[in-house]
DNA sequence: GCATAGTCGAGTGATCCGGTTAAGTATCTT
DNA sequence: AAGATACTTAACCGGATCACTCGACTATGC
């Protein structure tokens, strides 16, 4: 069970947008060049970010990307799912060989319900603003040793 | 992100197995005609539960599979991490093009560092014992209507 | 020693992941 | 209007994984 690498970029592309809010439209090049991401990859990446409408693009010259909504207003879940589906799933779309006692099966999956919700809760906690400041924290700190 | 139907099976042949503590070596035979797992796919399965300690195969007519701790003993985190590796990794194995400001990776990894954490507390507080406690009320629960 | 029953590994078609390529479309500058 | 810029979309690809399947092997009890 892992995280796909596209959850991370995303994230990280959504974070590089959230610590320049207000200075109008970054371009994926810039991106690609500050996070290390591939750019054509990444450019897939926003499309999805986009559907999802948690950023806006414009195209053009001097055009780029930005936030839809402002960086409290976005948490890391609101990213995964628009990048990844949803999160925690089983396969419930297989052929389902009527086993002769189904109550285990329904137990199962309530161990995994209860995983994914607090899951949920947990990523829905964070928003990026959180990330912000938590990063601003440490380069501040880091600030004394210059 | 998905579970694998894998972990799903995995876990319900260690509850069969549970319920049925002291009857003796279980053969697969069995689970599968009870929980509806293809056989040959159960076996595969019960070869990895047995290579992680949680059950004993005994060979031979009327050989079986049994459990290698009582079900208080057994975690569902034991079984996941039996059948499906780490839980929610990334790819950390990837060509990390060293992008120009690391910290926006560390952050993401945080987060999931986190989530991993909360997520393997929460499987390793549910024992096979819990889970059997579970369905013995309801089916009794169920007695009441017959 | 032979049938029974579990063990093991290789193989398979489908699906997905990470990434690439190439064409297309919208917008700004000149 | 022309052309450069920059985002959009679809198609494609090798490799990995998934859910199984198959066939051979090996240990055990009668």
């Amino acid at each position: 069970m892992r995280i796909s690498s596209k959850g991370e970029y995303g994230l990280r592309a959504l974070l590089d947008l959230a610590q320049r809010v207000g200075e109008g439209p970054i371009q994926s090049h810039d991106i690609h060049l500050r996070q290390g991401i591939d750019e054509n990859y990444l450019n897939q990446i926003l499309i999805l970010l986009r559907r999802a409408g948690l950023i806006e693009s414009i195209r053009g010259p001097q055009g780029g990307h930005r936030l839809a909504r402002p960086p409290s207003q976005i948490t890391v879940l609101d990213a995964l799912r628009a990048l990844e589906g949803p999160l925690l799933t089983f396969d419930s779309g297989r052929d389902a060989p009527t086993p002769t006692d189904p109550m285990d099966r329904d137990l199962v999956r309530e161990v995994w319900d209860g995983a994914r919700e607090m899951l949920e809760r947990y990523l829905a906690s964070i928003t990026l603003e959180d990330l912000c400041q938590r990063k601003a924290q440490r380069s501040g700190a880091m600030m004394y040793y210059i």
